[in-house]
RNA sequence: GCCAACAUAGCUCAGUUGGCCAGAGCAGCUGAUUUGUAAUCAGCCGGUCGGGGGUUCGAAUCCCUCUGUUGGCUCCA
């Protein structure tokens, strides 16, 4: 007999070689349905693999986030059948579940597939799911394992196994399908009752551009064909919140063929967004020491071959634009931190002056490969609101805290919840990868590591995704369709200040290294105003809004009063704009609805007679009459809330 | 850059298996209307059907190619 405790503290007693499904069952016949995989003491495993020894167990449903990867790692397993069967001799890479469901990577070989011929597996997929098809596992010899690939000529999956351990190595058995498979797997197929598969795509063997391209197919399963109905929609309303969209619909920005790919062009209302997002955090930054520089966009190259970016950037840039003279080579500066250490360098420090921060918002030029252009964020040109800051080595930490205190009210200020936090470190395995000492490396991480540590930051460990010239720590929000974005970006750099030569006379006496940290709250604007753009799907604050209220009066008779009102609340800063079409106030107010205006202001007789407006708000409806100043005040009360949002 | 799909008026989209001068709604312009909380009416303007090549008596429609867009992959100082 052995003991199982379960997740509430009770322990029962079950024969050896009992199962999760099982002891489900014994609990009840619903939760044995219900259940899609167990989690024993701690590892997640298959509900039908025999428990040998006491453990800690715990049943996983859909309702569990490792019930569902169990269920989508299936439902691969079992689009991969359904594959097979529609496409003999086709071959397989991989086929994980994702955040959202799965994929497989699947060579085809001859075959041709495209989106079209979803409608057809989708099918083939659902009739095997019916079958009730279970997923057997079995431990197989290294040799067996390599026989049996071989025998299907499947030259992906034999060099999974040649990179696998003898002994660790599992096959899952369903249906007509055999994979190669750690698992663990759902008892049957019977729960997956709705699949939708979602995209095609290219994806190279092993995420090696080198390799052959695989054709990686996406799909998403559910336990209720209901589930599925609302997760479409879901996807539906995400796609009305893109900032692509919102964009064009609320005049903000466009692209040109012309003007070249992945370079913006900011119409006014757009720009007037992005210099209000800009004077509020050149505010901020003034209050926190910073001081405005203006750099060139363009620099001599041996400005980048002093600062490396040359030798690890200068193949896959703009290419240099060159004096027709003198023939001296330019590169359109693709950051700003190299000018910045030659206005370091302009003149000799003191220790007493640092820290020394200079800001700028730096307008840079990459070339991104064309396929990776998006919207606004991914560009070619865009401007950093970028700062460096010189340091001593002891001022890092206060520097890097100050630096987060400004991310942090940043992101209070536009509403900002969801910010992933991520600390990226250089890869241990690969570090040729990297510039400058083993030692200033260290030094650098384990800064980072110190003040996420002393500030509680919840923040992940990524090895392998630090800059080439230190580590960082940047603040990643998720885009309307649940696509990562980096934004703002903290970095500290021991490498720039040697290459750059820069000192600062000690109390000493004797010239010290001082330390740089490049940091960018917003990362850039154009992928800030993106984000932002899905975040409040259009609806901006207040504060930043392009237009903050319409005038609508009723008739032209009004119009004069109209011009009245705009004009006394531009005396309290508000701005505004009057609807002077000869149109009916339902069609004003339906056209500053679309527009996303939050406030509308109605004037007609009686607001002429009595001084007032009629104000309704966008989204929310008719507020009522107010007085023009009380009304004013409504506003800027509004405003200075959520500017100072602490 | 790679894989796949897509590209028709400023915007959103119709255009069946190639067949009369390529259509609609919105926007724009002109006029009428003087309007009270999500669309007043009428007329007009607007397209070398992304560019180029080809097949055909005939191409928006079929083929090739280039460009761009979208979704991924790879990359991202």
């Amino acid at each position: 007999m052995i003991n199982i405790t379960l997740p509430d503290g009770s322990v029962k007693q079950y024969n050896q070689g009992v199962t999760a499904l099982d002891v489900a069952r014994d609990i009840s016949e619903g939760l044995a349905r219900n259940v899609l995989a167990a989690k024993v003491n701690g590892e997640v495993w298959d509900a039908t693999r025999p428990l040998t020894e006491d453990v800690q167990l715990q049943l996983l449903t859909w309702r569990d986030a490792e019930g569902k990867s169990a269920m989508w790692h299936s439902s691969a397993h079992l689009m991969a059948e359904a594959i097979e069967l529609l496409y003999p001799g086709v071959k397989f890479g991989i086929g994980p579940d994702v955040e959202n469901g799965f994929y497989y990577d699947i060579d085809f070989v001859d075959h041709d597939i495209s989106d079209k011929d979803f409608g057809k597996i989708e099918k083939k997929f659902l009739e095997l799911a019916r079958e009730k098809q279970t997923f057997d596992r079995k431990e197989v010899s290294k040799k067996d394992a390599l026989a049996y690939f071989t025998e299907k000529d499947d030259e992906y999956k034999l060099e999974l196994i040649n990179d696998l351990e003898d002994g660790e190595i599992t096959f899952y058995e369903s249906g007509y399908f055999t994979d190669l498979c750690r698992g663990p797997h759902i008892p049957n197929t019977s729960p997956i009752k709705a699949v939708k598969l979602l995209k095609v795509a290219g994806a190279y063997w092993r995420g090696d551009e080198t390799r052959k391209q695989l054709t990686r197919i996406y799909g998403i399963t559910f336990p209720k064909k209901k589930e599925l109905d609302e997760y479409l929609e879901l996807l539906e309303e995400a796609k009305k919140r893109d900032h692509r969209k919102l964009g064009k619909e609320l005049d903000l920005f466009t692209f040109s063929q012309k003007v070249g790919l992945g370079l913006p062009l900011w119409l006014p209302k757009g720009a007037q967004l992005r210099e209000r997002l800009e004077q509020y955090l050149k505010k901020v930054q003034n209050e926190a020491g910073y001081e405005p520089v203006i750099t060139p966009h363009i620099g001599n190259v041996e400005l980048y071959k002093t600062s490396g970016h040359y030798q690890k950037y200068g193949e896959e840039s703009f290419k240099p634009i060159k004096t027709p003279v003198e023939g001296e080579e330019f590169f359109l500066k693709p950051m700003n931190c190299p000018h910045h250490c030659e206005i370091y360098n302009s003149r000799p420090h003191s220790y007493k002056e640092l820290p020394i921060r200079y800001a700028e918002f730096g307008t840079v030029y990459r070339y991104e490969q064309s396929g990776e252009l998006h919207g606004l964020t991914r560009v070619r040109g865009f401007t950093q609101d970028d700062a460096h800051i010189f340091c001593t080595p002891d001022q890092i930490k206060d520097e890097f805290n100050g630096v987060i205190d400004i991310i942090n009210q940043i992101f209070k200020a536009l509403d900002f919840k969801d910010v992933i936090i991520q600390i990226s470190l250089r890869d241990p395995d690969n570090k040729d990868k990297y510039i400058g000492s083993d030692e200033n490396w260290e030094k650098a991480e384990s800064a980072i590591i110190d003040v996420a540590d002393e500030r509680g930051l919840n923040a992940v460990i990524e090895y392998g995704e630090a800059a080439f010239y230190g580590p960082k720590m940047d603040f990643i929000v998720k885009d309307a369709l649940g696509r990562k974005w980096q934004l703002g970006t903290i970095q500290v750099d021991y490498n720039l200040p040697e290459r750059f030569d820069l000192t600062y006379i000690g109390p000493d006496n004797e010239k010290h290294r001082p330390v740089m940290i490049h940091r960018a709250p917003f990362g850039s604007m154009e992928r800030f105003v993106a984000v932002l753009i899905e975040h409040c799907a259009g609806n901006f604050p207040l504060w930043l809004t392009p237009d903050q209220f319409i005038v609508l009066p009723i008739s032209e008779k009004y119009q004069e009063y109209a011009e009245k009102v705009l004009h006394l609340l531009k005396k309290y800063e508000i701005r505004g704009l009057i609807d002077d079409r000869s149109e009916k106030t339902g069609r004003k107010i339906r056209d500053a609805e679309l527009k996303k205006i939050p406030f509308m202001l109605i004037v007609g007789e009686k607001e002429e007679a009595e001084g007032t407006v009629s104000v309704r708000k966008h989204q929310h409806g008719d507020m009522g009459t107010f007085e023009i100043e009380q009304f004013a005040n409504m506003i800027n009360e509004e405003v200075e809330q959520m500017t100072f949002a602490k």
